[in-house]
DNA sequence: CGCTATTAGATTGTATACAATCTAATTTGA
DNA sequence: TCAAATTAGATTGTATACAATCTAATAGCG
């Protein structure tokens, strides 16, 4: 067995599917002029509005290099705007306009349609989903 | 449940976990001047030299928007060079410089660095790759 | 043979990622 | 209290990704 194959690899494949469900996702984002980690931003602020960029990061484990430009295209596309918080005037607090309040409802269809598109039964994704999880928590993440 | 939370996608902890990695493979590629995306092409022409563009993109899932300018890195850190095939001049040609082959010998090392510093064990790591490798079939990549 | 279709790479434009650095605001400790 | 340390974001520079388009070379076909 030769580490040093490609086959024998356990992070490439990580990195391809990582990418191909990127690419999924694209096509089933586009109507909503979303991309796949603009999406995650509007999942997270549906969860709780008006969180500090830096909670996003947090959560979505990016820094403000990646976010402050992704937030950016956000606010172009009418989905958020950002305001200071008046008590830490460090803090950008990013709030959901109108249009990214109600973009929530038609955004409903989108867990189902991926499912559909990476063809995956219920048990499956809860067997892969488990998987991740316990992965993610022995990396530490 | 509500599939519209981040905890509940499936989508969102592949994404993390491969950036994760690449965070941690780039610590350990540094020494040797090599971005993760770079590595896997060195991985791949250490299986088989002289093989031109088009097929490293096969292989990894790239195209030549992504590859040109990463080979053309390769090139700089002096470990591949370009050639053009004779028989067809569209195929671009590329061959590992003898400080790429003697690279092989040093990379030696990476994967079970890689393996500690993901801190998984053999089983484990035996355990992912399985289920990654049966999901990219079920994805059909 | 010669024209059309196809193919391989390169290029352009857009969008992440992230390290490193910078600025402004707040916190902390002598 | 007030200078030093810390923190939140923004900015800069480098490196992917990938769609779309372009160019040059080859293949296919009437």
């Amino acid at each position: 067995m030769n580490p040093l194959h490609l086959s024998n690899q356990l992070c490439f494949p990580f990195y391809a599917i990582s990418k191909e469900i990127s690419k999924r996702y694209r096509t089933i984002l586009a109507p909503f002029n979303l991309t796949y980690p603009q999406y995650l931003v509007m999942l997270v602020l549906w969860e709780q509005d008006r969180i500090p960029l830096k909670a996003i990061g947090r959560r979505l484990q990016l820094d403000s290099g990646t976010l402050t430009p992704l937030l950016n295209k956000l606010i172009q596309s009418g989905y958020i705007e950002k305001a200071r918080n008046e008590l830490d005037e460090r803090e950008l607090v990013i709030k959901l306009t109108d249009a990214g309040h109600s973009l929530r409802e038609q955004a409903a269809s989108i867990p189902l349609q991926i499912q559909r598109v990476l063809g995956l039964t219920d048990d499956e994704y809860k067997r892969y989903k488990g998987m991740l999880d316990e992965l993610s928590q022995k990396l530490n993440m």
